[in-house]
DNA sequence: TCTGGGGTCCTAGGACCC
DNA sequence: TCTGGGGTCCTAGGACCC
């Protein structure tokens, strides 16, 4: 058996690339993508990153982003949804295993293939850029651990290394290590990080010389898994199989405060409606809604409150209506007058697949009603764009929507390509 | 007089990731 | 005025059973 070789790839600042691809007068310009509502900064293109900090609230840094001269994209999650698969499809064509990890990377299993290795990921890593126009970083590691760092490396020294890092080599990698610090690590967080300085454990290096059975009895296998990957012996594999969520979740900050009961029973029945429609996108039906709600928690002036309940369903259920109802009774228990409230959350969880579960004879399940009128609603949606259709209750324009002034155009989603047709 | 101990299931909460 | 959203895994501890 030959030794196992991971590459991970990984776009360079997505959400910012994303923007750039189509607005090529902005090349050479600093730019910065905000969270849902123009909350806060979560991406930043490599110019952006010298001035402006990851989850930096926009009102705070302004001033700051006119200052130089950085341009502000609202997030337009539809736009890198559809980046995303352009990017993945180029790898899966030339991988023979890929796994998609998150939205802007991806592991791929290189065992076996033709060295040098190193060539095979420049000539990917071009073929990327030119049909998508996204630039990526490639790590290559005998673990996911080490090709995550070697990613990294490939990003922080882009100009020497051509976005390429081979970390096979026990000396290379060993030099990358005792200038890694802990927290740099896949898996080590904030927490972690600060647990493992106070045993005076700084470095990536550091932690491979640690005993590895004292840090499974101090932390857990989690760390151990780590540990071990770090010193080159593989403890993950590649995850091709893409497993049905055993949660699902839809949550939004409001565009503005709410104090009445209504406005916030149309964000909950969008929010519940969303959620069962990407429940029935992966085939399962739940058992239980989770609502919650709260208020601010930053603006110290602010009455905070918190509070979220559990609904057991009747039976397993998919149907958007049965789901709504349960959300909205939870909803009712949950609100109390005289707060200004800033979110709310629906979670769908003890969830089953559709094909596993038939009723016992005696449940108060009935059978397929309602299945017809699920698929005919999310075919419609799905073919004219969400929110085509919605729960009749919901009004046009919504208090609860969110606050997106900087949005780029659906550049390339059906329903833009609708707009423009008619627009001719 | 004497008040077990081991196994399993469930849930809440902590930590992480992108 | 204004601070994202959507997930996963692991563990400890309680409930319950025999």
């Amino acid at each position: 058996m030959p030794e196992p070789v991971f590459a991970l790839i990984d776009c360079n600042s997505f959400y910012a690339s994303c923007e750039r691809v189509f607005r090529p007068d902005l090349a050479r310009t600093p730019i910065v993508v905000l969270s849902n509502n123009d909350g806060c900064v979560i991406a930043r293109s490599a110019e952006a990153k010298a001035w402006v900090k990851m989850g930096a609230p926009f009102h705070e840094v302004r001033p700051l982003l006119k200052r130089h001269g950085i341009v502000a994209f609202s997030s337009n999650y539809a736009l890198y949804g559809d980046m995303s698969e352009r990017v993945m499809s180029v790898l899966e064509a030339r991988l023979p295993s890929v796994e998609v990890y998150s939205i802007d990377e991806a592991f791929a299993e290189l065992t076996g293939l033709p060295e040098p290795l190193e060539n095979i990921a420049r000539q990917l890593r071009a073929e990327v850029l030119q049909k998508t126009g996204i630039p990526v970083g490639i790590g290559i590691a005998p673990t996911k651990t080490l090709a995550k760092l070697a990613n990294h490396a490939a990003k922080r020294w882009q100009q020497q290394t051509g976005g390429v890092v081979d970390l096979r080599d026990p000396e290379r990698r060993n030099k990358l290590l005792r200038m890694t610090p802990v927290g740099d690590i896949w898996g080590i967080g904030s927490r972690l990080s600060a647990q493992l300085k106070a045993l005076d454990i700084n470095t990536a290096w550091e932690l491979t010389q640690a005993d590895v059975w004292t840090l499974r009895k101090r932390f857990n296998v989690v760390m151990e898994k780590t540990v071990r990957e770090l010193r080159g012996t593989p403890c993950m594999s590649l995850e091709q199989v893409i497993e049905p969520k055993q949660e699902i979740c839809c949550s939004r900050s409001f565009g503005q405060r709410l104090r009445e009961l209504t406005p916030i029973t149309d964000a909950v029945t969008a929010f519940a409606s969303r959620a069962a429609e990407k429940l029935r996108q992966q085939g399962s039906l739940c058992r239980q809604v989770r609502v919650s709600l709260r208020t601010g928690m930053f603006n110290p002036s602010e009455a905070k409150y918190a509070n979220g309940i559990l609904c057991q369903l009747p039976y397993p259920t998919d149907d958007s209506r049965l789901i709504i109802k349960a959300a909205l009774l939870g909803l009712e228990q949950v609100y109390r007058e005289g707060f200004s409230y800033a979110k709310a959350q629906v979670l769908l969880s003890d969830l089953c697949r559709h094909t596993d579960y038939t009723p016992d004879l005696f449940s108060q399940a009935p059978i397929n009603q309602g299945q017809q009128l699920m698929s005919t609603l999310d075919a419609i949606n799905q073919r004219w764009g969400r929110g085509t259709l919605q729960p009749a209750r919901l009004a046009k324009t919504a208090d609860w929507a969110m606050r997106q002034k900087l949005l780029s155009p659906a550049y390339t989603t059906r329903w833009q390509s609708t707009l423009v047709a008619n627009a001719k």
